[in-house]
DNA sequence: CTTGGAAAGTCAACAACGCTGACGTAAAAT
DNA sequence: ATTTTACGTCAGCGTTGTTGACTTTCCAAG
């Protein structure tokens, strides 16, 4: 073996080899897959008027129940005018409830009604089936590789907020 | 064991039991790990005064040199309007190349140029060193699970893009 | 040669959803 | 009592998606 050759490729879990193809094709891979994740729902929304923002906030309120503004900004990552807009046409239609806080007068709490339940199952239901789909077809080592690697992928801060939804908090 | 208790769990590839637990998290790794994707190049691109469609044109621009218009707007899966309002940023600031077909003089067959070729090699720079990294802290078999759902969570229209580049079309 | 239609470009208008900045209110914290 | 925090809101702007309409160019079929 002459030694101008490429390096081995080393088949530690230390030591991995990745070539730029290799890298290239999960960065088109994401692209690809994260506009199917979001055709399901997209469509959906579509049909009452919202957009995928909605869907966003109607998600982890759905996940938190009584969660703060604040604590959704954070999840969401946008800014508060952001966040108002979206929230204040969900409000004036009924899907969410905001209450102000008891401990803390400044604080509004916010939680689904039962509208806003029934459309955040429609599009988590159309979600999920898509996601089951992908999951019995990769099979469940596949699934746990998938977690790994987007959980790699996160900004610390976010890796916190998905930890903290796993736990139930 | 009480026959009231929950169905087992079947370890065999085809019955695979998912709970909307698993689903759930699936879908907010999606969300999250989608974040961290695009923020780097994200930061890189406001310095420039462009957005994610620029990246997104010159990506696919570098990765088909020579592709017609229609066949980038079947891949990002925009309206013309849409694309050509990046694209016509892009040839004015002297990033993309945009010549008239020698076969079919209507089509128009697009190539970064030089100062086009550098900037998409700074922005997958960045996104590949967090895929890289990813890749190597979920190793080699996640990394493997990892596109097998991404790419079962697909469109069929659009792994046929993704099988088509992948074989370098 | 004429004509139909495909490919591309352009203009106008609009919507969703990010952003900044500024202002106001209420309440908690110091 | 003052400052900070949480929230809401107004105004304005930018990117990026949409539809609709219109023109030009040009290949190809009649």
């Amino acid at each position: 073996m002459p030694d101008s050759a490429p390096a081995p490729i080393q088949s530690g879990e230390s030591l991995l080899f990745l070539t730029d193809e290799q890298l290239r094709k999960g960065i088109e891979a994401m692209f690809f897959a994260y506009r199917g994740f979001t055709a399901d729902p997209d469509r959906i929304l579509e049909q009452y008027g919202y957009g995928r923002a909605h869907h966003r906030a109607m998600h982890f309120i759905h996940r938190v129940p009584g969660t703060t503004v604040n604590n959704l900004l954070s999840i969401l990552g946008v800014t508060k005018q952001s966040l108002n807009r979206v929230l204040r046409t969900l409000i004036e239609d009924g899907l969410v409830q905001s209450k102000v806080g008891n401990r803390d007068k400044r604080e509004r709490h916010l939680c689904l009604t039962e509208a806003g339940a029934a459309l955040e199952q429609q599009l988590s239901d159309a979600q999920r089936a898509r996601m089951r789909k992908a999951f019995r077809a990769a099979g469940p080592e596949a699934v746990a590789g998938f977690r790994q690697v987007l959980e790699a992928m996160m900004e610390p801060e976010m890796l916190a907020h998905y930890n903290r939804l796993k736990d139930g908090g």
